[in-house]
RNA sequence: GGCGGCGUGGCCGAAUGGUUAGGCAGAGGCCUGCAAAGCCUUGCAAAGCGGUUCGAUUCCGCUCGCCGCCUCCA
């Protein structure tokens, strides 16, 4: 298992999962309400690539990540576009799943709906309020987070501090500014469930900890998010396990930003791009790249230039790709590197260091190349294998094979007879033709390739 | 106000108390009919000021600049 930094004792921990060789992991998912944007990418593409890291270690990951939809801003925009609640969510998921596949993120293996565990909500608010961690007020049910031990430990604050940098609306009835909804009582005009709490629905971070513990059970391995959601949402949710005598996540971790110039990408500072735009813009690989290539807990910003140079780089690694994707399949008796692999999984294991994971990957590229010049196969082969298996592992889709028109095929062949022939004249223009047809060719000891011009 | 973090070469971005990160871009070369791809060589660094040390980008302090969380937020 790798070492991870954890949140709640802000240092870098060995992980053990409470079964050996398994994993489960929970990761806070999307309010559906609106498009998402780059923050929302990079938060998934990170926990893709921890889900991918330990599966290939032979990990058993049992990974869960809901999806939220009741919630105030999912009542407030459709009220907006006059459509019902349910209607958006509905829309803003499909949109969700498909920016997922497009980003090649693979699907969770359980993918929870809120509305799904009203009733399991409600067993935990009646719970809190029995055990007295709860109390009513007239427009809901609310956790005292003063009967919480150790609250304030994801914020790494204590709760006086906490308290005195509350800048949340002053609720008399509330005990505590800090103290959370479980529940909201609203009229029965509006979204909600009936419950012995009165018709409303459920608080925000209640929906987390019925579906973590009722799917993962308690003492779960892992819980992930962005770094916004560390306080005071996952604190919200340890406090109601606590509360209620629970063991909850085992572990907590959580994402950087990706950052506009020096602010933070937000919906509501109006400086988000849309992964649709993103996607639609550039090779969703590219982006895949550049956050495999940060640190997934540092800040990470995200331009058109800076996307440009990791299209780039990703051309590269195409161009090795098709460089062996005979070679490779010609020596199957060849292991990858163990030199290339024991490198990866050792920076791979230290926090998740795909950065360094990624160096070694093509310093591993730049050897075979190097070896397959020289007609050194077999370190070629090795090398290639290992910088291909990686890849994989981070979820980097090489394009190794290209679909060339057979129009564009006779060209090269014609090319290369003028070639053999000495009529260079002729040769070019056939590079030319083929040119025009979008294809640059390139020729090899091997004959030609193709790339997209 | 409280808490946490950051400032690395042209750009992105790591590790590290003394030796090449890696990528992208640049320069020179090899290969090529010419290219492309590839390979080789090569600039360019650590916000500022002190301190610890034989030696600091790396540890400590201060200054400056910046960010995040304490409200919804990935």
């Amino acid at each position: 298992m790798p070492r991870l930094f954890d949140t709640q004792s802000s240092e870098i921990v060995d992980i053990v999962p409470s079964t050996e060789g398994k994993f489960s992991m929970y990761v806070c998912g999307p309010t559906v309400y609106d498009e998402p944007h780059l923050g929302h990418g990079r938060f998934t593409l990170v926990y893709d690539i921890l889900r991918r890291y330990l599966k290939y270690r032979g990990v058993e990951v049992r990974f869960v990540s809901n999806i939220t939809d009741v919630d105030d801003k999912i009542i407030t925009r459709a009220a907006e576009l006059g459509i019902s609640a349910g209607e958006l969510a509905k829309r803003y998921e499909e949109v969700w799943w498909d920016l997922m596949e497009r980003l090649g993120v693979e699907k969770p293996d359980e993918t929870p709906h809120a509305t799904d565990w009203i009733a399991q909500m409600l067993e935990l608010v009646t719970e809190m309020v029995s055990t007295g961690v709860a109390y009513e007020t007239t427009d809901g049910v609310y956790l005292e987070v003063a009967k919480v031990d150790g609250y304030g430990l994801l914020a790494r604050q204590n709760l006086a501090d906490l308290r005195s940098g509350a800048r949340v609306e002053v609720d008399e009835q509330k005990k505590s500014p800090l103290d959370f909804a479980l529940w909201k009582r609203t009229p029965e005009t509006e979204w909600g469930w009936e419950s012995k709490f009165g018709f409303g629905r459920p608080g925000w971070h209640t929906e987390c900890v019925a579906m973590a513990l009722g799917i993962l059970g308690e003492g779960f391995d892992l819980h992930g998010g962005g770094m916004d959601l560390a306080f005071p949402h996952h604190e919200n949710e340890r406090a109601q396990a606590v509360a209620m005598g629970k063991n909850f996540a085992r572990h907590w971790m959580h994402n950087g930003f990706v950052m506009v110039g020096d602010e933070k990408m937000a919906k509501s500072l109006g400086n988000f791009t849309t992964l649709k735009d993103l996607l639609d813009s550039t090779d969703p690989r590219a982006y895949r790249l550049l956050v495999a290539r940060s640190h997934y807990r540092a800040p990470l910003e995200v331009t058109a230039e800076i996307l440009q140079d990791a299209a780039r780089s990703l051309e590269r690694i195409d161009a090795f790709a098709r460089r062996f994707a005979d070679v490779v399949l010609e020596r199957p008796e060849v292991a990858p590197s163990k030199e290339v692999i024991d490198g990866f999984n050792e920076a791979m294991d230290e926090d998740l260091n795909s950065p360094v994971g990624l160096a070694h990957v093509f310093e591993a590229i730049t050897r075979a190349n190097f070896a397959l010049d020289r007609a050194l196969n077999e370190e070629a082969v090795s090398n290639a294998k290992a910088a291909l298996l990686l890849l994989g592992t981070l979820g980097i889709v090489v394009q190794d094979r290209l679909e060339v028109p057979q129009e564009v095929i006779a060209l090269a062949e014609q090319r290369k007879v003028a070639r053999s022939e000495k009529d260079f004249a002729a040769a070019d223009k056939y590079r030319d033709e083929i040119l025009q047809l979008g294809y640059v060719v390139e020729d090899s000891d091997l004959g030609f390739r193709f790339r997209k011009a």
